[in-house]
DNA sequence: TTCATAAACGGGATTTATTCCCATATGCGG
DNA sequence: CCGCATATGGGAATAAATCCCGTTTATGAA
């Protein structure tokens, strides 16, 4: 869910709540509903209209699972803009060799999220379900070979290559013998 | 806007007729008085309940300033998954050097975009207003120094480096004497 | 061509969702 | 303790989309 900048910490909460709510596909009535607040507060919460008390965020923090602490963090939480290589995480797959180095990570306020991975020679990975369907995929490669299989269409690529896809059932991951694969991923 | 992956026409034609309308931020009952349509008969086109005849796409398309076949084309248009290097588009600044090229080319299916860029040393490249604003940006260095300023905030960027950020302002983009930069940029 | 069936269409009622209005309550500073 | 600003709840009003039903139009078979 894209967002326009807010500068107040209570637009931020506001906007936030609303995710919330929304996330959960429920109506102001039905959060009123559960939470025992009157759903004319919740308008005014999720515009910004008023600031909203404690108590009130306690009781929306408990219907929605979360603690209050954690809500006050999705909201403070300010994203670092600028990821070193050097902080980057990466994650290793003893198994296969296969490295995912998270080059831009999830955040709550951005939509999308960069990897960089490497897969060495002579290796398939296979995905037999997407983590989640319908994700956009941008596939740049980097450096050596990789043919992936996406729903049971092959793609030889090669360095410079871009495959673009949207990820709704399996996935496969091969590279030759004689070449490693790596390649930037760009996933929202 | 995302939108799960359509099986027949009519589920395309729908989606794409309701993101025209929502992009100019019209109501069915807007379009319904502009364009001599009854907002129920909009309801079931945009909920795919029938099949539009073409007199009424017709007068659709007219209101929205756009052929028929240009409609038809949005729909059927399914975006060519791979982009071979060499078929990539590239655009060169012959006063600044600047090379800028499309690797994942925009597409009306497709959120995200991705380029390619290459700033020559000594260079200083500068825009005043963002082509629109709020545009979540991923900056991944591949290839030297690269110094920008986002909102006024300047960041020294190296290889491997990311910067992510929402663009609303001004950015400068400056490279030193002695290197040049090149990065990936994941626009969405 | 004609008839029968199915489907699209328009008008208006209905439902759903949010916002607005006003009265009440609750803090908070002087 | 008083007064003022602000949050809150109830309910009315608005906004937006959907549903229902009668009418029209297209399509296909005889």
């Amino acid at each position: 869910m894209k967002q326009a900048p807010q500068t107040t910490i209570d637009q931020q909460i506001a906007t936030r709540l609303k995710a919330l709510r929304q996330a959960q596909g429920w109506t102001l009535d039905d959060l009123a509903s559960q939470s025992g607040i009157s759903k004319s507060t919740l308008s005014r919460l999720e515009k910004a209209e008023v600031s909203p008390t404690t108590a009130l965020l306690a009781k929306l923090c408990a219907t929605h699972q979360i603690t209050l602490s954690r809500l006050m963090h999705l909201v403070e939480a300010t994203f670092e803009p600028l990821i070193r290589r050097a902080d980057q995480k990466t994650w290793k797959d003893n198994e296969t060799g296969f490295t995912r180095r998270s080059l831009s990570p999830p955040t709550s306020q951005l939509d999308g999220e960069v990897l960089e991975c490497i897969i060495p020679p002579d290796t398939t990975i296979t995905y037999a379900q997407p983590p989640k369907t319908g994700l956009e995929h941008h596939l740049v490669m980097q450096e050596g070979e990789l043919t992936l299989i996406i729903a049971g269409a092959p793609y030889e690529l090669t360095q410079g290559d871009c495959l673009r896809y949207q990820l709704t059932g399996s996935s496969s991951f091969q590279t030759p013998r004689h070449s490693l694969a790596r390649y930037h991923l760009f996933i929202l």
